[in-house]
DNA sequence: ATTTTATTTAACAAATTTGTTAATGCAAAG
DNA sequence: CTTTGCATTAACAAATTTGTTAAATAAAAT
């Protein structure tokens, strides 16, 4: 493929991206993006055919990048399990940080039209079973050694994920609350992060309390 | 007002809630709508005016009943903190599995156009933080008592919250990992309860640990 | 009963939006 | 140099969608 149609493709899907990202599939307009990319909107259809396609490129790529992102953060074997989850819980807190409108994309989009999710169910499957499998092997050791409560593994991610991500989906929500906080975006989530690394620090420790 | 027009202006905003709450504002069609509730789409702008309009009618209303489930679930004081706690998170997190869409319709609309939601700013502050207040004074006293670590309020009504919204909007993704829950919404639901209530009780345990 | 007001309908219109197409330009291959 | 194929543009078209309007109907008031 030649050069400078390579770019135009390329100028065409950064322009999808943040036009997607920010407005979804229905508040999208395929004129917004050719005017973004800087060509005419015929150019779109003739590298894309339909904003359908555009979409399922932008779509299949942050599901991919979402996935991994998990993956990434916990899949540090070796380290002794705490350490393995305070890295985990940190690198993908930095990660949401750093695509604060993934969350609400993939929510919006997935959750809108099952349909189209359809494909990534046995993906996400391969990428994400083996990840529990092994830290639910962790989490047992961990309990039988006498060093942590009982845990079920897809419920501590869970936990994990809702407490990182949540925030940034609210933050519009929360802003006007945050008292001597507000306005101050980085020291809020810093607090965030501390927070949810403390919560989840708690929820393993052994009590014998109850 | 005569009775059967009260009952077709009804009935447009009932469909309008469905429409809306399911696609969002980009996503909605007036006529959809107008099909939904059994009239001529003429009559949406005989009633309403606008698309606009009756979009607001619905966000101002999910957006009171959003801020008044968050305080009715926690408002019970006279009970022992814990209690409170528990019972603020059971309730909160009925509301949400009984309304499990509105998460996703607030989030996407505030998120995507800030100035329409400048107005419920104010409205926020004045019944949020006197609840926060509240349970941060339980808190602090619970703390000076010896019985559990001190928190902040904010921070801790935000672990709950997220907790208790986050498995809902995500669950189509979640739902191909669930194993022996799969397909089986209600009892992965009831567990994720159990785990967000034994979150937050260990989250205020008093722990000489670190 | 008549007038006045509110409700309802069908037809229309304007604007927007996605997608097509035919003509043109342009670069490389032969 | 010419031919071939890809890239690009401008103009157009079809469909959709929100909103309007004038006329018809029903209801309420006098």
């Amino acid at each position: 493929m030649p050069e400078h149609a390579r770019n135009k493709e390329q100028a065409i899907l950064d322009a999808a991206e943040r036009e997607f990202l920010t407005k979804g599939f229905d508040g999208a307009r395929t004129t917004s993006i050719a005017q973004a990319a800087g060509v005419t909107h015929a150019m779109l259809h003739y590298y894309f055919r339909t904003k359908e396609k555009i979409f399922e490129r932008i779509l299949d790529e942050k599901m991919r990048l979402m996935g991994e992102s998990v993956l990434t953060a916990f899949g540090s074997p070796g380290l002794p399990l705490s350490e393995r989850l305070r890295q985990g819980i940190e690198n993908h807190f930095d990660f949401v940080a750093a695509n604060p409108d993934l969350p609400r994309f993939l929510v919006n989009e997935v959750f809108a039209r099952p349909e189209r999710y359809e494909a990534m169910r046995q993906r996400i499957r391969w990428i994400m079973n083996p990840l529990l499998a092994d830290l639910q092997r962790e989490l047992d050791e961990a309990a039988a050694r006498g060093e942590a409560d009982p845990a079920d593994a897809l419920m501590l991610l869970l936990d994990v994920i809702s407490l990182n991500v949540f925030p940034f989906l609210a933050y519009p929500v929360l802003e006007p609350l945050l008292g001597d906080l507000a306005g101050d975006r980085t020291r809020f989530f810093a607090q965030r992060k501390a927070e949810n690394l403390e919560v989840i620090r708690k929820r393993l420790l052994k009590t014998p309390q109850r």
